[in-house]
DNA sequence: GTTCGCATACTCGGATAGTGGTTGTCCGAGTTGTGTTGG
DNA sequence: CCAACACAACTCGGACAACCACTATCCGAGTATGCGAAC
């Protein structure tokens, strides 16, 4: 079990959307670059963002992706799960057995990952890397 | 991302010893046939706790699997690393940078999912499944 | 000077492979218990 | 009665195939910008 490679790309362009242009827009050539992936590849990432509301595109010449007005709130979690979707971890594909108590422990365990995901914003993080730049 | 079917197996059939025969043997076939699996395929996967020390395997005739007798203490999180591996869920393939703050940020996460997983031994869920019975 | 049209620079979305991990099957080899046979 | 042997039940491990999600590429379509020509 891994988190795909696309959730890498996903959150290093966001993080790389607050660091050099929070309300300018970046084309997916210049973000492709910088974490050298293929902007074809990259831009279909992007529509998975876009559509969750957490950035903006803009066509045509001078187009890019902005993030939008509100993105200091944005939490690593609903980054995660508009790559990966939300969807829990575990499937207890058992016998017609509706409350598998071991379905209820590895949940419980992965809300306590995601309760730790959704307390960081890339606000905060933002903040950090400034002070270590 | 999921964990993956095996990982299910391996947990209904450590709680599925627990709960039938703590110092017993039951063949393969039994087990299978109680989630449904082909034998084989859960052999595999039952090697696998063999090694890592869980369980232990008698050939031959009358033969089959049987818990440990340190068994109660064995964590969600040991059987699920005996399958999945232990490596983090995340890796940063990122431009030669050793210290990404998004990486440390996951695993963090991480951590703290596996330290709820850590913390639930089978002993205790055992004991919890006989009271529900 | 204004307007129209065209080239250009982008993103969007579908179609399409390649790739690797997961899931599952098959089969031969080794091991153990049991029953049977021969002395 | 006992020992040796044969057989059946069982696990072990490797090889192999099917399948699916992830990764990645290509291309046509749509869209906005900017420039130039025509009036």
């Amino acid at each position: 079990m891994k988190y795909s490679k696309a959730t890498n790309y996903a959150l290093h362009t966001m993080m790389y959307l607050t660091a050099v242009a929070p309300d300018k827009r970046l084309g997916v050539q210049q973000l492709a670059e910088h974490q050298r992936v293929s902007p074809t590849y990259l831009s279909k990432i992007l529509t998975k963002l876009v559509k969750a509301g957490m950035i903006e595109s803009v066509s045509g010449a001078n187009g890019g992706y902005k993030l939008k007005p509100n993105w200091e709130a944005i939490s690593f979690l609903e980054i995660i799960h508009a790559i990966e979707g939300s969807t829990s971890l575990f499937d207890c594909c058992q016998n017609d057995n509706p409350d598998c108590l071991i379905q209820k422990i590895m949940v419980s365990a992965e809300e306590k990952m995601e309760q730790e995901l959704f307390n960081q914003t890339i606000g905060d993080l933002a903040k950090k890397m400034t002070v270590t730049l």
